[in-house]
DNA sequence: CACAATCATATTGCGCACAATTTAATTAGG
DNA sequence: CCTAATTAAATTGTGCGCAATATGATTGTG
């Protein structure tokens, strides 16, 4: 009866002429895309403070976590588990290079690859970074049980997006 | 009982001694903030094709979406929407008035602001984004009850990091 | 063997994202 | 009033992130 209209997406089967269904669709506190937009930039943020004590940006963090799991690995497998490209990887890896947290060194046995190893000091930070993902789980200020349920949701999505996507 | 640590932030009070305990709390299918960064990667790539015969990136797709809702509107108000500053919008509303799709003018009552509205084709791009939503949630391959929970989880995260951020 | 196709990485160019600073306008205090 | 503090945008510099392309090594095929 009342005009509001409340976006739940089990109501009509997108009403394509529904102006006002229309704007609430595409509003911006609707969207889980900008939920997630919000929530990533803000979870980045409250990183930045932690990792600068260990010289780190939060792409470089991520990268040295996937290192410590696995090093020498090379710049695809590691573009792989991120994500990310040989375009992202490469200036980034430098860096860390120039840092002398990583070394990068052509594959004697396939000259195409690069094999990006952790150095000592590389390897010790991860004592220093010890600390982080506990105190950052403190600054979420959310029960254990929440945080798992939600990174399982996200990864599930995660796991959906890429099937179609590659 | 057995020795695998489950990283629960509830577990004990980061066991600093503790190396496996700690490589296990590192590792990056661990961490929200990685599930966060790769969703939120990812969506913004399924977005990508969706938006680019609208010729918006997705920041400006989200810029739109807060036009549509409000305008004319100040830059700062649309950075307190977006979670975005000057040094990013200034140069993404640039762009956007370039393609014609915004204008920015100086606030007569106060010079210090600029006032952000939509050109006739700034909001006549609406109804092409009008399937935007709809094609992204197929996309997903998501129940409407999860999208709309996962939604509802980010966003009480959001708002709990924004208190302690600000 | 030659040579086309493929593969791994690097490079280039553009668009965010943000810290730090600058510029200009408004407000507050004396 | 007049200056100091505050505010709003813009600017500058650095680091992602990605598409498109280039470079060089390897593999596949005739």
């Amino acid at each position: 009866m009342s005009p509001k209209p409340t976006n739940k997406p089990t109501g009509r089967p997108t009403p394509t002429g529904d102006r006002q269904g229309v704007a609430e669709q595409l509003r911006l506190d609707n969207q889980l895309c900008f939920a997630l937009y919000a929530a990533s930039g803000l979870v980045t943020r409250a990183y930045r403070p932690l990792l600068e004590p260990l010289g780190l940006t939060y792409p470089q963090y991520l990268a040295m976590m996937a290192l410590w799991e696995k090093a020498p690995r090379t710049v695809s497998d590691l573009g792989e588990a991120l994500g990310l490209d040989s375009g992202t990887l490469t200036p980034l890896l430098k860096r860390m290079e120039t840092a002398g947290l990583v070394t990068r060194a052509r594959d004697r046995a396939d000259e195409r690859r690069v094999q990006v190893d952790l150095t000592d000091r590389g390897r010790h930070l991860q004592d220093q970074a010890a600390g982080v993902p506990s105190a950052l789980a403190c600054a979420l200020d959310l029960p254990g049980e929440e945080i798992v349920a939600l990174r399982a949701s996200l990864q599930d999505l995660a796991r959906k997006l890429r099937g179609t996507g590659k």
